[in-house]
DNA sequence: CGCAGCCTTGACAAATGTCAACAAACGTGG
DNA sequence: CCACGTTTGTTGACATTTGTCAAGGCTGCG
C-alpha cells in the first residue's frame, strides 16, 4: 500500500487512537485498489470479507428485493463502510457499487475482528462509527416515515444548501434517477415533486438548484435537527 | 436496587463480560423503577441522562413529527434503549414510552460513559449491541422502501409466526393501531390489509391471525433472512 | 349503565406509481 | 469533431396505493 493512501486512513477517526503496532497489523494484509465507475463492490447476502474505506470517488449503498430496488445511502471519502458486518462477521445486508472511478483500500474482516478484540482503544472507536451510523439511519427512517416525498425533497434541498455553505444556488452531487430512490420515489415522481417545490420559490435547471425565497421553503420543509442535522 | 434485578442485568450481554469493579461502579448510582403503562419515559431531543433497560413489560420507541408521530420499534425484556444516544453524549432520536405496566433500570449516562472509557469488554460489548441495532433499521429501512404495506403485513405475520413457534395460529402482541404505526400505514389502511391477505390463506379475528395456506402466503410474502430473520 | 377508545367500513381525496412517448444529455467509436 | 446509440430526464394519461373523514359497532372499564 502506498504511504499516503496509509496515512489518509490512518488520520480516520476510526483508526486515529490505536497503536502504531495494530494499525500496522491491520495494513499488512490490506490494500488500495481503484475501481472505473459502476462497479459492483459488495453483494448483499456475501460473507464480509473486508471493511471498505473509500479514498477517493464515492460509493452507492443499495439493495434489491423481489425485482426493486432502492440506494440507502452514499458513502464519501474519506469513510469506511460495512463496519458492523465486519464486526459481527455476519453477510452484507446492503450491496456496492462505485458511482464513479474510485479508489478503495480493503482491510480484511478477519484482521479488524482480531485487532478490534486486543485494542480498547480501537473498540471505542468502531463504537463512535457505530453509534453515529445508527443515528443516521434512524434520522433517516423518520424522514420516510413521517414526511411525504416532497417534504422529503424540500428539505433534502435544504441540506444540501447547507453543505454548499448557505449559498442560494448549488448544484445537485447526483443524478436524479439515484436521489429519487434514496428519497424513496420513482423518477417521475421526483421531476413533478420539484415542480411542486416552484411555488416554495425552488427553480431548477438541470442540476442547478436555486432557492428564491429561503423563508417560504423553510416554513414550507419544517427542517429539524433530529432528522435532518449530520452532526446531532 | 434490589439483587434479582442487579443479577438480570449483569446477565445481559452487555454487561457479562465486564468487570465485577465496573459493574458494581455502573451500578453504583443505578435505580429500578416502576412504571404504569402509557407513562412517557424520555423525549426525543432531551439529553441522554440515563441508559434504559427494560426489566419487564414493554417500551414503544416512536417519534413525532408537525404533527404526525409513528412507532420505529418496540423494546422488549431484558433489553436495553438509547445506548446509542448514551455513548455519544447526544440527544435522544426517539421519545419512549411504556406500552403497559413496566419495570425498568435506569444507569446514568455518564457513569456508561466513564466504564466504557476504561473497560475494553464493555466497549467491546457495546460494540455488539449497536452493530445489532444498526442491522435491524437497516433491515427496517430496506423493509419500507423495498415492500408495500400488504407486503409489510405479509412479512410480519410470517415473523410473528415465526416468534410463536411455527404454529399456524397465533396472537398479535400489540395494538393494531400501533402495528399500522410500525408498518407504516393507517390503522384504516391496516384493517383493508388483512381483508387483502384473505386470498393468501390469512384468516383475523380479533387479535388472533390464523395461516390457512403457508405456501401460498410466502409465495406472496416472499420473505428474505436479509430483511426479515432478527438473526442475521 | 354510559362513556371512551379501538376497530371496521364506506365514500372519497390525495399521493404515488406505471406506462408510453419524446426530448435532452452523455459517451463512444468512427 | 461528429454521428450514433444509449441513458437520463420530462411530460401526459392513467392506475394503484394510501390517506382522510365520517359513521357505527364493539369492548372494556369506571
Amino acid at each position: 500500500m502506498p504511504d499516503s493512501a496509509f496515512a489518509e486512513i490512518r488520520n480516520l477517526d476510526l483508526f486515529a487512537q490505536m497503536t502504531d503496532e495494530n494499525f500496522a497489523a491491520l495494513m499488512r494484509g490490506a490494500y488500495v485498489q481503484n475501481f472505473p465507475a459502476q462497479i459492483d463492490l459488495i453483494s448483499e447476502g456475501d460473507p464480509s470479507d473486508f471493511l471498505h474505506v473509500v479514498l477517493s470517488g464515492s460509493v452507492d449503498l443499495f439493495s434489491t428485493w423481489n425485482g426493486r430496488d432502492t440506494s440507502l445511502a452514499t458513502v464519501r471519502p474519506i469513510a469506511t463502510f460495512i463496519l458492523a458486518a465486519t464486526v459481527k462477521d455476519a453477510p452484507y445486508l446492503m450491496s456496492a457499487r462505485t458511482l464513479e472511478k474510485s479508489r478503495i483500500a480493503l482491510i480484511p474482516s478477519q484482521d479488524v475482528r482480531a485487532i478490534f478484540d486486543v485494542d480498547g482503544n480501537f473498540a471505542r472507536a468502531v463504537v463512535t462509527e457505530l453509534a453515529q451510523s445508527y443515528r443516521t439511519v434512524v434520522k433517516s427512517q423518520k424522514d420516510l416515515k413521517l414526511r411525504t416525498s416532497l417534504e422529503r425533497l424540500a428539505n433534502y434541498v435544504l441540506r444540501q444548501q447547507k453543505r454548499s455553505g448557505e449559498v442560494s444556488s448549488f448544484f445537485l452531487e447526483c443524478e436524479k434517477r439515484r436521489l429519487a430512490s434514496v428519497l424513496g420515489m420513482t423518477p417521475e415522481n421526483l421531476s413533478r415533486a420539484f415542480k411542486g417545490l416552484v411555488p416554495y420559490g425552488v427553480q431548477v435547471e438541470g442540476t442547478r438548484v436555486t432557492i428564491l425565497d429561503q423563508g417560504e421553503l423553510e416554513r414550507f420543509a419544517k427542517p429539524n435537527p433530529l432528522i435532518d442535522d449530520t452532526s446531532v
